[in-house]
Order: structure tokens, then C-alpha cells, then sequence
DNA sequence: CCTTTATTTAGATGTTTACCTAATTATCTA
DNA sequence: TAGATAATTAGGTAAACATCTAAATAAAGG
């Protein structure tokens, strides 16, 4: 996992709230695209952008792909995270 | 806290680096500026953007500006990150 | 106060990013 | 296999970003 990847996959809007709807289920592309104001391929690239990340990932089913969180990356990031937040000095 | 200007913030190798450095104990903007190959103004730029995003900390000793990790923010992400890996339908 | 040291602000430039439209690829079904 | 549907890739553009040099601000010390 590169880590700038993962931040910089994390620090656009829209693409926090394409996380927030596969938090509540795994949705295809188009499902996903409908719910911006926004065209499909804008929204292609930001999903390519997150799985390139390791953040989410895809898998065809007929016409359809389907997304779906990738969690382990986001609990990789935490770890990270809180060995931060305990800091050296604290230790 | 803006989530997006969070991550914004960690989506560079070089304000990752300065976490890192902060991590060990606190230091001034020229400490900071000397462990890299990068000009003081960038460094500075760079520190702007981690104070910005409520990453970082800063506070004048004298000539010097001593900058150290804000803890709780990082603290608010991984809740936040947290709360991803625990999706909906597995709850 | 004048000089030195520490740091930031301003202004300029090349690169990356987010978005669009148009074209392409992949799959399904009649 | 032709037409419809789902999704991506390609190509272009405007805005944002990382970096630099030069100039400005702030504090310390003679």
C-alpha cells in the first residue's frame, strides 16, 4: 500500500461520499454515477482512482461491475494512524 | 475538521516526512527545512498546509516557530476510518 | 537602531487533477 | 449477429498544486 496513494485517493469529495454509499452496500458503476450530479466516466475515473488505491474493489457480473469496499487498506491506514497519535515521547 | 482537507494535507510524501519527523519530538520550521532537499519557502508551504488542515501546531519561541503534531485530529480520522471497517450489513 | 538569523509572503512556472464530450469495449438479448 | 445497455478509455481544458527566487516581517543582540 503506498500511502500518498491512499491520501490522495481520500482528499476528494466526491470521492469520500462514492465510500460512504459502499459503506451501506456494494453497488455497480452506473448506480453509483446516478447518485452524483456528475457524468459517468467523471465518476469511472474517480472509482479507478480508489481502487487504485486498494481502497475499493470491483468484479464483473454481466453487463454490470460491481464496487465494493476494500476494508483491510482502511485498517492498515489506522494502524498507521495510531501509532501516531502515541507518540514517541508518550510511549 | 474538513475531512477532505485532512487527507488533502497527508497526500504528499513530503508532509508525510514532516509527520514523521513531528512524531519524535517537536521541532522549528529551520529543523524541519534542514532534513530536507527543498527550499525553506516550500518547507514553510508545506507546514502552512498540515497547520491548515488542524494537523499540526505551531507556536513562537523568540525567533523560533516550534511546530508539533495535533494529536486529536488524527484521532477524530481514524474514528472516522474506523467506522468504514465496520460496514453496515456487518453490523 | 543596525545587523543577523528565522521564518513567511508574494509572484512566477511547470505539473497534476477534475471535469467534460466523443469514441471504444464488453455483454446481453431478440 | 444487430441493437441496446453498461462501463471505460481517449483527448482536451481550466483550476489547483508544488516548487522556486526574491522580498518582507519578526525577534535578538551588539
Amino acid at each position: 500500500m503506498s500511502q500518498t496513494l491512499v491520501f490522495k485517493a481520500l482528499s476528494d469529495p466526491t470521492r469520500l461520499s462514492i465510500i460512504d454509499l459502499l459503506k451501506e452496500r456494494d453497488r455497480t458503476a452506473g448506480d453509483i454515477a446516478d447518485q452524483f450530479n456528475m457524468t459517468k466516466p467523471s465518476i469511472s475515473h474517480h472509482l479507478n482512482t480508489l481502487q487504485s488505491a486498494g481502497l475499493v474493489l470491483s468484479e464483473r457480473n454481466g453487463q454490470h461491475i460491481i464496487y465494493s469496499l476494500n476494508t483491510t487498506v482502511f485498517q492498515d491506514v489506522v494502524k498507521w494512524m495510531m501509532d501516531i497519535s502515541r507518540k514517541e515521547n508518550e510511549s
